[in-house]
DNA sequence: CTTAGGATCGCCT
DNA sequence: GGCGATCCTAAGC
């Protein structure tokens, strides 16, 4: 049982390697969050990648510095929160999709008008509306103030699975999960 | 439990 | 002019 701690993620790594070892730490945003249980690794050579086509003013942080934020709009409504990874102006991303509910629980409800644990952070639309990630976070480095890595306790069982909402290599078995968890967005198989 | 539709923004063809 | 790395609500089975 070794402790996983935010060193041990190294940014600079694959997307669908930073993606699994995400799993199990503890994301705060202003001292706002929980454990992430549900990510999705997005990679250059992706066609389901919004960095496929390479660079453009909205996806222009995913070719910046690793271990930083990248914050889209989604469907013109939400915002989602990925984390940068490979070097600067490669175009990878490790996208949040669901967190466990540990700290600024009353916050998060009232952010979401929304009582249920299991519905506060289950969804990377979900995620940005309880821990109130904008724009203004996007380029954001992830070591500094408001954000902030926890160590997990132990070492998490992490199970794969096809990712969400894509249209394009949605074969790619590049989902990660805390088995076990009740807080994903949607069972794994 | 599953499906359908609407909301609404920024970028791309 | 089209289309999402989504979410919510309502209706149908």
């Amino acid at each position: 049982m070794k402790p996983r701690t935010p060193a041990d993620i190294d940014f600079l790594a694959p997307s669908h390697e930073v993606a699994p070892r995400l799993i199990g730490l503890v994301l705060l945003v202003g001292g706002v969050g929980g454990r992430i249980v549900e990510t999705e690794a997005y990679d250059r050579e992706d066609p389901a990648s919004h960095s496929f086509s390479g660079p453009t003013p909205r996806n222009a942080t995913m070719f910046g510095p690793p271990g930083h934020a990248y914050v889209y709009r989604s469907y013109g409504i939400h915002w989602c929160l990925n984390f940068v990874c490979r070097e600067a102006g490669h175009g990878a991303g490790v996208l949040i999709r669901a967190l466990e509910p540990l700290s600024g629980l009353d916050t998060m409800r009232a952010r979401r008008g929304q009582q249920d644990p299991r519905l506060l952070c289950s969804g990377p639309g979900r995620v940005c509306q309880a821990l109130a990630v904008t724009r203004a976070h996007d380029g954001l480095p992830l070591d500094r103030p408001p954000f902030a890595l926890l160590a997990a306790e132990d070492a998490p069982a992490v199970v794969t699975g096809p990712r969400i909402g894509i249209s394009k290599a949605v074969d790619v078995p590049w989902r990660f999960g805390l088995s076990g968890s009740r807080f994903v967005s949607r069972p794994f198989r």
